[in-house]
DNA sequence: TATTGTTATACTCTATAACTATA
DNA sequence: TATAGTTATAGAGTATAACAATA
């Protein structure tokens, strides 16, 4: 048995290797442009649709203020779009233009390129454990 | 057929799990009082062994004066501790303290302890597609 | 002359506190 | 009175440019 056997180890193998693929992924960045709370808050309104500014700062984990000058920044760059609260007056609901969707696109597709070239040298079997790890891990995650 | 079979498919799949567990986990962090480039530079002398700032600097991606701004953060707060480089009067040799050592076994430790509780909860087939992906990961990786 | 490291200065992201408008 | 959102202001982290010390 060369393999974890004990949880803690299992833990620490799971882990590591997805901290790892996880940081080489991020560093596969598109649009260098964009900062980081700038394609969170476009990546979050793409999750979860129409969000108002109140709800996108719950989801950062960020204070009201900063989602603020984040959405103004995206506003002025035609990247999101606010319309009034259909019951609220104080509230606007925040949406993605056509231009974030396309960026995000661009985004993920360099992404997967590069992982997919290196999921094609991989075994018939390996990618299999993958396919099922990754469903595994959405559970995981989920619960 | 309910999982992906082309390899497009496959990597959005693996991407998308291994993100968002990271994102789980980094979320779990210990102590807050460190910042994240704080916690990046010990990981990374935790990692390498001793260096110089420069190295330092290359390693994280980051330029020289922030480096220098947060090696004296550290220093202050008696994570690292610099000597003499041997040969080369111009540069420093920076290395962990025992009390940076604690703080990053405490760090991983609590990290493992939410993700085991999880792991223990899948059926043991479950874990074994776990345990071989974590190999199949950490190879795909290194390539 | 080139390189390591620091200091000076400016920009971005973040936060808390204070303010306005609506419920 | 409470909540959504903005504005004012300050504190980190980062960068480039300029400087000191050493190779």
């Amino acid at each position: 048995m060369t393999s974890p056997t004990r949880t803690s180890e299992l833990s620490s193998a799971v882990r590591t290797a997805v901290m790892r693929l996880a940081r080489r992924l991020r560093y596969e960045r598109s649009d260098a442009s964009l900062s980081i709370p700038q394609v969170a808050t476009l990546a979050t309104l793409d999750r979860h649709g129409p969000l108002t500014p109140r709800a996108l700062a719950d989801h950062e984990k960020v204070q009201p203020p900063s989602m603020t000058r984040t959405l103004a920044s995206l506003e002025e760059r035609g990247l999101v779009a606010r319309a009034p609260h259909p019951t609220d007056g104080r509230q606007h609901v925040v949406s993605l233009t056509s231009s974030a969707r396309a960026i995000l696109v661009e985004d993920r597709r360099l992404r997967d390129e590069w992982l997919a070239r290196r999921l094609a040298e991989l075994s018939p079997e390996d990618r299999d454990v993958l396919r099922r790890a990754a469903a595994v891990l959405e559970r995981l995650v989920a619960s």
